[in-house]
DNA sequence: TCTAGTCTGACACTCAGTACCAGTCTTGGT
DNA sequence: ACCAAGACTGGTACTGAGTGTCAGACTAGA
């Protein structure tokens, strides 16, 4: 066969991803993300710079790829919301486990948070890492909606305005050194607009 | 007096940089924003690399400067609107400046938004710069809402919720051609979402 | 053992962006 | 008209991210 290797091989990988992601991070709060070069992590790392470069593909990527989780979590929670709630209310829940997630191992999601919240480039490319989730999000509103789902603008308008709220609620909760529960902060921001008809 | 000096460089400065923009948006239609170097750019313009990066600070800001006004004629917009309105149709009324601008000289914004919207590090600028309006629209609500202005997060949320409706009717847009009109989608973008409260 | 596919390090290269410097031009004051 | 201060320009050198290529080492399966 041919997959077992590439079984092994995708653990592999993904280990060596995350092992090199965390010595990476020290580096990056220590020095900020600027202050660090790609030579700097690949030296720290034991590897070559072309290496650790094949593992992330950009300098940003080995940051932000801690939250891929959180999206296919943030998916996967979405579909599993009752039928008859609307889209608002799931959306709202459907972060729920992103926020568990971030909010787990205190210090660490808000460390991290902070990381990308100085950073203008880090902040630009996990914006369009959400971006690239909002596909997924409106597919399965549309089917939650089915058979007579709204227009792919009004779900479209929905998902976003919930992912700007998620960002909202993320960047009051890293300015305020993470005092208040990051959950009602979603909360807040959630109230502030409501559902239009449906 | 030093004032004069300062007044007519600036003048001619902003023309300048017009001039400049001008000709690489030309070549940016050609070849796409990643198949034109800042050397084309300055070569065409006939002047030095350093001078043409002396007028944008960056690559993306050649094109994305065009977007500036934008941002002024909406704040001004929400500024002078009727103190009753709620927030949000006070929002979806501010953009009316801007969707005017976009639509006015047929294809002009559209060439524009389609070369925005293929080219992702021109998107995540954009975002950036959006980010940028935001406090000052924060404010003005603020200000619209005295003495008693909901929280700052409520504010945010409501803001940056509308910056992505408009966000997600420009997608539309451009992937429709340009066909159905800019502010009826905007205006179905807005319907997806509905003020609570106030 | 052999073979095919993968991983690695090394090197060369393009390009954006920064810093600095010397020469030139414009502006306002004398 | 002349001069001094400040702005604008072009040039050069540099850092650092990201791409492409290549040969050699390693590994899994036949």
């Amino acid at each position: 066969m041919d997959a077992t290797g590439t079984i092994t091989r995708s653990i592999g990988r993904t280990a060596v991803r995350e092992e090199l992601a965390r010595g990476a991070f020290v580096q990056f709060c220590r020095d900020g993300f600027d202050g660090v070069t790609l030579d700097d992590l690949a030296a720290a790392a034991g590897v070559s710079r072309s290496t650790f470069l094949r593992y992330f593909g950009s300098k940003e990527e080995v940051v932000l790829s801690t939250f891929d989780p959180l999206g296919d979590a943030l998916v996967d929670a979405l579909r599993a919301r009752p039928a008859g709630e609307d889209d608002w209310a799931a959306l709202r829940r459907a972060l729920d486990p992103a926020v568990r997630q971030l909010t787990r191992e205190p210090g660490e999601g808000f460390v991290l948070l902070r990381l990308v919240g100085r950073t203008p480039a880090l902040c630009a490319r996990l914006r369009e890492k959400q971006a690239g989730w909002r596909p997924r999000l409106v597919q399965v509103l549309s089917e939650r909606a089915a058979p007579a789902p709204p227009s792919s603008v009004v779900l479209h308008a929905r998902v976003a305005a919930a992912m700007e709220c998620l960002m909202t609620a993320l960047e009051h909760w890293v300015a305020a050194e993470g005092r208040p529960e990051l959950g009602g902060l979603v909360d807040e921001a959630f109230g502030a607009l409501a559902p239009a008809g449906r």
